[in-house]
DNA sequence: TTTACGCCTTGACCAATGTCAATTTTGATT
DNA sequence: AATCAAAATTGACATTGGTCAAGGCGTAAA
């Protein structure tokens, strides 16, 4: 397979043309509805995951079924590539949540790579570090927000930054996957945005929220926040 | 200055004689009391450092002061090193807790290091994958268990897992910071050792905690979570 | 031994979120 | 437009954890 632009992915920036060859000769292009279940938490790990449209849900569960969901990936970003530092198992499930497009990748060839290549082994740890921090700052949300300064903080990081005046957001998933996304029930999303909505005055239209300007909304959700807005650390990892 | 044992560190298993010549040579021994605090949320980095004794808290804060506990870190482990990924801001505040002596170290020549020597960046590869884990297990943790649940897991964690029958624990810290460092208020905190007691049949002296065998204590806490008991992926990194 | 201080616990109450059940809305399909 | 299923909302209520205030306990200094 080829022409999957598996060059423009920024983790392999400094990686050269036959590392390109040796991945692409390895390389399965998969098309996948939603629901379909890439892998489990626990399973021997072999690939990794680019994804090329859709959204995937990485996510854990207990015995009796509850979901911790982990994260919820968007069209650009790599998963399962960390299990070759953690004895060859995935430390999560993942399950596709918007259908679309992702290239199975070989973790082997990966690891050769890294352990080959300086650079690669560099850019790799500049991107854990990104997500380690957006990690932290998830935990300190979940302690420090309130359910609607969650949502609030949610929809600042869906807008292009650069931005000013009035904004129109469109969620990019249901708004149950956002509620588990983002730690909650799916009841306690809908009245945390009524109220975010009556505080703030946004607009919401089903999927679709306007407002006028971001600084109500900033005031709301940051205030409960280590980092002011704009928070570019938040911004999307990969 | 000399004889600081740095090289029984394990992420700096890998490095030569030079590399640590060098680290030495910047090296810097610090005898802190508690409450010293070593450096703020983006503070510019210029070192990072290494426990030799103590222990250490790492939090953020919002504006009115409300803190956010990322960790608290032992004898053994270095912290503040990920500044080198990130703009060489620090990513979050630390403070000595526990009174003992840290060894400040140079981030450029850890730096220089990494960037020249695969065998280093490879290490700090894995010992970011192995807190990423704890971090997203430290996530799971806060939406699927309650407050007892979480202690009794803190528990489990200060336990030589190898250890069989009749267990006894000493709290490491204030129950104050214990709470903070699960992410709860100190009332909380007492009222659910409590009913952990009631639940489990461990007995609470004070800071001291003991228990006739494990196995009530993970039945209770390792329910709510998605690893079994004994949980390898918990155990303190570096 | 007494005092004083910090830490911890407890009680009373409150606010936030979860749970369960009943509707309503939406969107896809006919 | 009519129908159906899934998603979303809403109400009523339970549970958990937070807040504030009071008091107890233990340790170290006087």
């Amino acid at each position: 397979m080829s022409n999957n632009n598996l060059q423009h992915i920024s983790l392999f920036k400094g990686c050269d043309r036959s590392f390109f060859d040796t991945l692409e000769a390895h390389a399965q292009l998969q098309n996948h509805e939603k629901g379909r279940v890439l892998f489990l938490h626990g399973d021997t790990a072999k690939r990794f995951y680019f994804i090329k449209s859709g959204w995937i849900k990485l996510f854990r569960e207990t015995l009796d079924g509850t979901q911790a969901v982990v994260d919820i990936l968007p069209a650009g970003h790599i998963f399962g590539e960390t299990s070759i530092f953690e004895d060859d198992t995935y430390p999560y499930s993942a399950e596709v949540v918007e259908p679309g497009e992702v290239i199975s990748l070989s973790l082997s060839d990966l690891k050769t790579e890294i352990e080959n290549n300086n650079k690669l082994a560099l850019a790799m740890l500049s991107s854990m570090a990104r997500y380690r921090r957006q990690q932290d700052k998830e935990i300190e949300h979940r302690s420090l927000q309130n359910a609607s300064q969650r949502i609030g903080c949610f929809l600042l990081r869906l807008i292009n930054q650069t931005e000013t005046g009035a904004v129109k957001i469109h969620l990019p998933y249901d708004k149950t996957l956002v509620a588990s996304r983002l730690g909650m029930q799916p009841e306690t999303f809908s009245r945390a945005l009524a109220k975010l909505r009556d505080q703030t005055g946004i607009r919401v239209k089903g999927a679709t929220i306007e407002m006028d300007n971001l600084k109500q909304l900033t005031d709301y959700s940051c205030s409960a926040c280590s980092s002011e807005f704009p928070c570019k650390d938040l911004q999307a990892a990969e």
